[in-house]
DNA sequence: CGCTGCATTGAACGTGCTCAAACGCGGTGG
DNA sequence: CCACCGCGTTTGAGCACGTTCAATGCAGCG
């Protein structure tokens, strides 16, 4: 059982911690100013530290500090909590080398989230004798536990249910996801609550790193389709191992590159375009990207309202759109699901 | 008067190179296969060679490789072309370090601004005294003659005037552009002719940059707008400058992300709001960008063609808006050129 | 003076949205 | 077992917005 050090002067917040963590099992000490806090690490040797960064005395930033210095704790898992508004608190957290931060305020599961991943990056980092301490310390900068290349083999993988969110619009950027498999939506709300799915992203893509990489909050919202297996990196370690894996930076690169062209391209489909057109483009565009074939054809699973909001059209539409075609035989539905029949003629009306 | 050797084995397509050259003044010399390029240019020593890439025997690549191992002619100005549709060539080119690349078909324009753009950068390397060779050659690998950071006020600046087109979609990305004064549109045009503008860029922006990350042909349009004043920069060079210099490499990758959230908020916009809310929208945005500020408040100068295009509407469309928001005192115009008279009432209006 | 290019206004049409109702399907409980 | 409800999908009817085509206005210029 891992031992935990919570961090936080106000009572009322501590309380909401310690009770979620214990209820996932784990063993929790608290402490409430920076002074506590690192008498307790001292005396308590916890598994991990989840410290907010607005305390009496000696900040979060002081105690994380004067840690990263004491021999047998610079690689001690330490989570940072700080509010959402301020900019700068999320570049001092990475150089001071935080493994990773949490804004505030924050739901239960995102604590239990960061504090799981924590602990098993260190876990597999404790596996390579490289890279632990023994013996004396030496100094080693703030990326002392940051791995330097990406494999995701030596990951470890959480799992998000159907429907569940993975990040919200105006969050601080904290985290990037690389998706192991399922299919997970980004996608934005208009005022009136309409939303319009920017991507649909599937094994292998990475997500949310657009706003690490800006050093923002995150521009759109991220909801899991189907249910996805995912590993989550801290916003400070996926630009470390950016700067450290050539490979990697280059395929990011190329990837917003080509996202920015590929957007360009819808924003020309979604101003002149037909409705009939938009559909046969999106339900084209679904196939190329997820080869769901089954038997030969093309299939695509996914609710109206979903469709609908990648189109960019109201869901009535889209089923109109879809009952027109299945007339003229361009597809086929069962139990909900399109299967694409003529991929010549539908690739005919787009030109 | 410089003097500009041109290998092109094709009678007429070299005879067309020759009188667009002789045309702009430059002396020219001729060979048509490579074995005669390479001693013609050990005689005559040209100040720049515009060679085909494809030639009986030895070809351009082979001529490049023999003349950089040449003393005297290691940072020789050296234009290779080469045909569209390959792209192996254009990543081969850079190895072996041609100083610029066209890909045929190309137009006259074409060629003499990337001769013009070649002979200026060489001139501009030869006046440093740490980048020009004396003495006895060392090998200096491909980027034998590539700045390594990026200074625009060491660059000559290119002139196009109002409404010249600067790339076109499907011409592979060769060159990219800076811009030092004067606007430019990007855009994309519909199977029916309507034409999208994606963005306008100004002053300090680079263009053609995504195509040449991504190592492929233009995906956009671009044209002058006001008269405006760019840098040319090959994707060759341009590539170089980035992994040197870790200032603009950043720059381009905030960049990039930026314009992916930008792009997603703008479809979200173009697929929900209403026209009057696309107009305002527009407005604001675009004198966010140019702060043109006449005596105070907020100015625009386009064609109501253009300013459409920016909207996703057409023409008519934006005019009845436009004279709507006139009549609702919330701007006004003059000579065509709109005032944004009530900001406020504009932003409420898109929330 | 007419010509051209661009902006504006007018009238009619058609696409896609909205609000409603009906349908099908699975789960739940009496 | 069937009735009931909830949820997502489909169908129906009317309306409103934005496009289209056409006419008119307006300035610059040979």
């Amino acid at each position: 059982m891992n031992k935990i050090l919570v961090v936080e002067n106000d009572e009322n917040d501590r309380h909401r911690m310690v009770a979620t963590l214990q209820l996932s099992n784990y063993m929790v000490v608290c402490a409430s100013d920076g002074r506590e806090a690192v008498q307790m690490a001292r005396t308590v040797h916890p598994d991990l530290i989840v410290c907010n960064s607005c305390l009496p005395d000696i900040d979060g930033y002081g105690v994380l500090h004067t840690l990263r210095q004491t021999p047998g704790f610079t690689s001690l898992p330490f989570i940072l909590l700080a509010s959402i508004d301020n900019k700068e608190e999320f570049r001092k957290a990475m150089r001071e080398g935080a493994d990773d931060f949490l804004a505030m305020p924050f739901e239960g599961i995102e604590l239990l989230r960061a504090v799981e991943s924590s602990l098993a990056r260190n876990q597999r980092l404790a596996r390579h004798p490289t890279l632990s301490k023994t013996g004396p310390e030496i100094e080693m900068g703030p990326d002392h536990l940051l791995s330097r290349t990406w494999d995701p083999a030596d990951r470890s993988v959480l799992i998000f249910r159907k429907k569940e969110i993975i990040y919200r619009e105006g969050q601080r950027a904290s985290h990037v996801w690389y998706i192991v498999r399922g299919k997970i939506k980004t996608y934005r709300v208009h005022d009136d609550g309409k939303e319009l799915i920017t991507n649909v992203h599937g094994p292998g893509d990475f997500i949310g790193y657009a706003a690490a990489l800006e050093g923002n909050n995150y521009k759109d919202n991220a909801r899991v389709l189907d249910e996805a297996g995912v590993i989550q990196l801290s916003s400070v370690e996926f630009l470390h191992i950016l700067t450290e894996d050539p490979g990697l930076f280059r395929c990011v690169i190329g990837s917003l590159a080509h996202q920015v062209a590929e957007k360009d391209e819808d924003l020309l489909n979604k101003a002149y375009n037909s409705l009939r057109k938009r559909v046969a483009n999106g339900l084209l565009l679904l196939t190329d990207k997820f080869r769901t074939t089954e038997a030969g054809d093309r299939i695509i699973q996914l609710s109206r309202e979903n469709l609908a909001s990648i189109i960019g059209a109201a869901p009535e539409s889209l089923t109109r759109t879809l009952s027109d075609f299945r007339k003229e035989k361009l597809i086929e539905i069962e139990d909900g699901r399109i299967h694409l029949l003529n991929l010549e003629k539908l690739r005919k009306m787009i030109n």
